[in-house]
DNA sequence: TCTCCTTAGTCAAGACACTTGACCATATAG
DNA sequence: CTATATGGTCAAGTGTCTTGACTAAGGAGA
């Protein structure tokens, strides 16, 4: 691995994932939803199958409580979201994604498809799918967080 | 290209972005350089060649100038780049790298090459650079710039 | 050359997304 | 039943960006 390899790769790196979340940020900021950010996207992941509390939003998202919790207010002032109280914990409260939060995620989805497409054009299918689990190899396998540059 | 694909591509492709950031932000501290960001590193590569001025500079950022003018005031307090007189304008100052920051631009190479060395290893040297190639493919032209996320 | 508009840079104040610190309510272990 | 840990929020502080206002210098046209 020579050095200018390595920063061919690393501007390469750098500026898909920079791509990719402007485009699915606009996309999605085009159905309708321009009051949402990449890191609430990234909470929603996490919110998506069953909730999730705000101490679990914080680990998942790599920051404090404190600011989980501020993000929760956030998206629930807009709607995104709603507090119910835990089942099993009097002390927690489960967020879970309201019917504008499922919307918005599915919505996300189908952005994040379609920011993707032009690239299967470019490359074509057999070298996207390679591409994709190459990527896959060398990720790390925890939680998709907000960037920390 | 399916929604699920999408989606897979989007999760491999942010997280091998920020284990790559991570990564060099952590060798190259581990150099010694523990108080430069990874936006610096974006300026240190626009300031390379033959130093720019502060509005180069926060175009090649995509920011303010004056956001371009606090960055480029640490870096001096810093001690990584100098302020010199324009030779044709004197309106303008051109910032180059000193001797310190010319090392940390060196350092930073070897960092990325040493964060990238494991992934060869991975996926070996052919298909290292099929990820590379299609990467270059994919990924906008412009300049390298800090995450907006 | 004088005037007018543009551009380079900085100072100041404010926006925003985080942080740390303090605190209460509830859970859990000994 | 007391001691300690955990879930959540309020308040204040921090770092990095923004917008707004300004000075100094360049450049185009009469």
């Amino acid at each position: 691995m020579r050095q200018d390899e390595a920063q061919a790769l690393t501007a390469a790196l750098l500026a898909s994932a920079a791509a990719l979340v402007d485009g699915i940020q606009a996309a999605v900021a085009a159905r309708g939803y321009d009051d949402v950010r990449p890191t609430h996207g990234f909470a929603f992941a996490r919110l998506a199958p069953n909730g999730a509390t705000v101490s679990e939003l914080a680990a998942h998202l790599g920051m404090t409580k404190q600011a989980a919790s501020q993000l929760v207010e956030e998206l629930v002032t807009k709607g995104y979201v709603e507090r119910r109280p835990h089942p099993d914990d009097a002390r927690a409260r489960l967020v879970v994604l309201s019917r504008r939060g499922w919307a918005c995620t599915r919505a996300a989805d189908q952005a994040a498809a379609e920011t993707v497409r032009p690239w299967a054009k470019v490359l074509g299918e057999r070298r996207m799918r390679a591409l994709i689990a190459d990527l896959a190899k060398i990720a790390p396998h925890g939680p998709l967080r907000p960037a920390a540059w």
